[in-house]
RNA sequence: AGCGGGGUGGAGCAGUAGUAGCUCGUCAGGCUCAUAACCUGAAGGUCGCGGGUGCAAAUCCCGCCCCCGCAACCA
């Protein structure tokens, strides 16, 4: 059976910041997905990359004295460090919205929603702090006034913008909604978006004056206006792919109104975006819809919401340094939810890495090829995940934990059977018994490895390898005191 | 105001009507192949509060309390 394409995506990161675990979550996710698509067989195209324009890059960039091309390429490489760091799926697409490429295909992009007659200049409401020489959001505001400065009023200033028609989009989101059952994943996110679409939606300014905010994509046809940084942002999606001239294989990937195809991930922060937005922008474009859109939710810290004045955020480069890249797949799958937000502390982490991994895994895989290399010659085959489809359902449904839990039940069992069986005893008593017992428990090991390769791929390969060559292999997972 | 999520033994969670379950931790016993790992057993919960419907409710309905997030041009 040939294979099918598959495509999904992570959002892009915007690049003011360096990569937090909130985003190593969705990605590890995403990359969960993509490795188990790979390897039942399919043609898959993942795709991440850097968000990299608009007013706060380009003000940060000024504040340390950079070009923001120099700056932003420092944080692209930052984030592109994060394959390796996290062991992504080898052929993962990374695009970066300053890509020449993007460009063009942001303006070819802007150029058909304005054929579409979705895009005419209105006038734009902003809220200025004098105090702060900035222009302010309502949610900056405390009884309209800047809490930095509530002394002063808040003036009102006006300018001419381009605005996207995201009213007219209404109905046809709505419909959409309808024909799609399973369009946003869980189900209460697909909730709130279709009750906020359905309470009305406003048409939404999608440029800026260049004059103001020079870093950005210009918009066709009017040099004194450049894009809104994440009108731009959202067309990666297709640009990576791209479009607009490679045809074919956008529709092999991103598919047709008919059978769309693409898979998003992004956080509940992006429902609107993802799941609103960017679906009427694909509608004005005359382009197909996403297929479905995974909401995740935040990892909060100590209960709270990581922040740096807090002091509690997580930095996942450093758990990696110490803990190793599955390790924090493997938490990051089995111990935070898909779908609500999940505490995470440094205590449960050790925690979960040493009853897990150290006593679990690690331990179970040292017993039992200890064994093994002393008292048989002769290693089973190495099974191919096509043929041992039980956690396919936890797959397609983003249960990941749910697949960790059934696996580790696999391995609860074996150490069990060990016990039971006195298998260390057999052996040495009864040769012919224990090579029997042995050799049933070193095969049930390599169906854990496999089907463990999606989830902690480096894990996977070290157990098969250690298999094949009947060698206990070095200390998988040290115990942390 | 409104919207969304949550409140289950010490901790983290599962459980949408029929004897309350999992992991960690704690305590007791066992084993020795293994990373002082593993196995068995035990203690520990009036399922936020109050009312209602049902033969039966953590699970459905109503009211209330508490925690977290969102509240659109901020990615």
């Amino acid at each position: 059976m040939a294979g099918k394409n598959f495509y999904l995506t992570t959002t892009l990161p915007y690049v003011n910041a360096d990569p937090h675990i909130g985003f190593a979550l969705e990605i590890v996710q995403a990359d969960i997905v993509a490795r188990y698509r790979r390897l039942m067989g399919d043609d898959v195209f993942f795709n991440t990359g850097t968000d990299e324009h608009g007013v706060k890059i380009y003000r940060k960039a000024l504040d340390e004295d950079k070009d923001p091309q120099i700056y932003v390429n420092e944080y692209a490489a930052k984030f592109r460090r994060l394959k390796q760091l996290l062991g992504l799926y080898p052929d993962l697409y990374f695009i970066r919205t300053t890509d020449p490429h993007h460009r063009v295909a942001a303006q070819e992009f802007w150029k058909r929603c304005a054929e579409a007659g979705d895009i005419e200049k209105k006038i734009y409401k902003t809220k200025y702090c004098i105090g702060c020489e900035l222009e302010k959001t309502d949610s900056e505001l405390i009884d309209s006034r800047c809490p930095i400065h509530p002394n002063l009023e808040i003036e009102f200033r006006e300018e001419e913008n381009y605005f996207f028609k995201f009213s007219k989009y209404q109905k046809p989101l709505l419909e959409l909604y309808a024909n799609r059952p399973d369009f946003v994943i869980p189900d209460f996110r697909f909730n709130e978006i279709k009750k906020f679409v359905g309470a009305g939606l406003e048409d939404f300014s999608i440029s800026r004056l260049k004059e103001k905010m020079p870093w950005g994509i210009p918009v066709p046809g009017d040099e004194d206006h450049i894009m809104f940084v994440w009108f731009d942002a959202l067309i990666n999606y297709v640009s990576t792919l791209g479009w607009p001239e490679d045809r074919p294989k956008f529709e092999q990937f991103w598919g047709t109104v008919e059978n769309p195809n693409a898979l998003q991930m992004a956080g509940k922060d992006n429902l609107r975006q993802q799941a609103a937005m960017w679906q009427a922008m694909l509608m004005s474009a005359g382009l197909p819809p996403t297929k479905q859109i995974l909401i995740h939710g935040f990892i909060t810290s100590g209960g709270q919401k990581m922040s740096k004045s807090l002091g509690n955020v997580i930095d996942p480069v450093v758990i990696i340094e110490e803990y190793g890249t599955d390790a924090l797949r493997y938490f990051l799958a089995r111990h935070v939810s898909p779908f609500e937000d999940s505490d995470f502390t440094m205590e449960r982490f050790k925690e979960a890495y040493n009853s897990d991994l150290a006593n679990g895994l690690g331990n179970l895989v040292a017993r039992i090829l200890q064994m093994s290399s002393r008292y048989l010659t002769t290693t089973p085959k190495i099974p191919d995940l096509k043929d041992l489809n039980e956690i396919q359902k936890f797959v397609t449904t983003f249960e990941f934990s749910q697949a960790m839990v059934h696996l580790w039940f696999r391995m609860k069992y074996l150490d069990g059977l060990i016990q039971e069986q006195r298998t260390f005893e057999v052996v040495k008593t009864n040769r012919i018994a224990g090579k029997k017992q042995l050799k049933y428990l070193l095969e049930q090991l390599a169906e854990i490895a496999v089907l463990l390769e999606p989830f902690m791929p480096d894990t996977s390969k070290k157990i098969t390898e250690a298999i094949i060559a009947n060698k206990k292999p070095e200390n998988l997972f040290p115990r942390k005191e």
